[in-house]
DNA sequence: GAGTGGTCTAGACCACAGA
DNA sequence: CTGTGGTCTAGACCACTCG
């Protein structure tokens, strides 16, 4: 009622939405084939294709040459900025008696998921907006690049990329270091920065959602049309050094975040 | 090289982002029409329209009943939800000698756009995570609510909508006071909070991303295909009591979003 | 009434994955 | 090889806006 004239496709999208929902079709299962539903429904497999992208676009389904399969992950992991970096958090004892290793691995056992993370330490010239937050001339400086990317482990073992992300650390602190090893330990960079004498003391985090970039799209099994988060995460010591700038990717429809801070008079 | 086999839709698409990007198109000119365009590249006009529908998602073009034209509005406005809150900013000083009517205005004025608000105060049953937030039951209790609409006036005199957002606030706190007069003055919402006892010292926000309600499209000129961001904000005392949820609404292609804090040990 | 974009069909060809 | 979704055309009808 509330739209008279809603387009047949966008009617289509709904109606499987719905079907989704009410678990006419569960997660991880196979939809009739475009052609299917186009003779079911009395349309062209366009307009299926149509209405089947919008859902691809929201994460709901997922479509490859094999045919339309319902997403497995239902809710939404939540990145809770201010949590994520305490040390109790990061350094947090999971359900095994395992310590965390450091916050996004906390992050998705509170959600009953395993994480996986494949690493790749690099010594790199960072990005220009890297080197400026960094304080280093752009073009030129080496710096270790850790880049993750990071899956959630479903209980029947399927590997949903979730994250990537790619920390920059400036060469004098951590060249020759733990940091550029694969196993940063417990509590993770964070806390082995603090260990060299590089306490953090102040985060900022910029947000901006857009399109994937082709690699993050791969990487992250995206397609053109869908979006992600880009945080810009960077940390300052006490005396307002700039020791650490990652660079998170999340596929919106996958997180939600949050974040809390004091007021000043 | 990157995309070998790029669909010829995405590839007219990025023809014609380039062309904007390049000034052959200027900002608030009119494109050629479907069709024309369909003819100049020897496609059909269906192609045209597909390509075009992806710059309107980004928010580069506009497709109206006369035609396609360019958006006027290039860069984002930054959302610092640090500084935005903090008396300095809220009560800031503008060029023009006047002092800011709270964050909203001193945002927009820091980017040479002139705010514009509409507001509707009422009595109204807040919805259930709003309740929620504030502590009082679901469905039942009266709170003040804000509702406003939030436009930047450009030189031209347009007026382009880059907001909706909600406050509520409880009752017994707001009901016959200043808070219920459209006009809150210098500082706006929060400086009369305080002067009523109820000087908020922390806050919180959650943010999602995800399609537009029908209301949010309508009011704020977006297509069902574009995305805002959510933000549940929420604020409470040093007695820890939640003296406000505001509910924001940004269409992600006119935002960015910042945020600081302090680590503890 | 003319011109715009929005939608939809019918049918075609293609690339790619899997048996 | 077959079946899948991805793309594209040609052409049609529609609703809306504006002169």
């Amino acid at each position: 009622m509330s739209a008279p004239n809603r387009p047949t496709f966008r009617r289509i999208a709904d109606e499987i939405r719905a079907a989704i929902d009410n678990g006419t079709y569960a997660p991880g299962s196979k939809l009739p084939t475009d052609a299917e539903l186009a003779a079911q429904m009395g349309v062209t497999r366009t307009l299926i294709g149509d209405a089947l992208q919008l859902l691809t676009t929201d994460g709901i389904v997922t479509k490859t040459r094999k045919g339309t399969f319902v997403s497995s992950f239902t809710s939404k992991i939540n990145r809770d900025a201010n949590t994520r970096y305490t040390k109790s958090f990061r350094e947090s004892t999971t359900a095994d008696g395992t310590k965390a290793r450091g916050a996004f691995d906390a992050e998705l056992r509170a959600r009953g998921l395993t994480p996986k993370t494949d690493l790749q330490v690099k010594r790199v010239v960072p990005p220009n907006h890297v080197a400026d937050l960094l304080g280093i001339p752009a073009n030129e400086v080496l710096v270790v690049s850790r880049a993750r990317v990071m899956f959630a482990v479903k209980e029947d073992g399927d590997e949903v990329p979730v994250q990537v992300a790619t920390s920059y650390l400036p060469g004098d602190i951590a060249f020759g270091t733990v940091l550029e090893t694969p196993d940063t330990g417990e509590g993770g960079l964070i806390s082995r920065l603090a260990d060299l004498g590089h306490r953090q003391s102040r985060i900022s985090e910029t947000i901006q959602v857009r399109r994937p970039s082709e690699a993050e799209a791969t990487a992250l099994n995206l397609t053109e049309d869908q979006r992600v988060y880009e945080i810009t995460h960077s940390a300052r010591t006490a005396t307002d050094r700039v020791v650490e700038v990652t660079n998170h990717i999340l596929p919106v429809h996958l997180w939600n975040l949050t974040y809390a801070w004091d007021l000043e008079g």
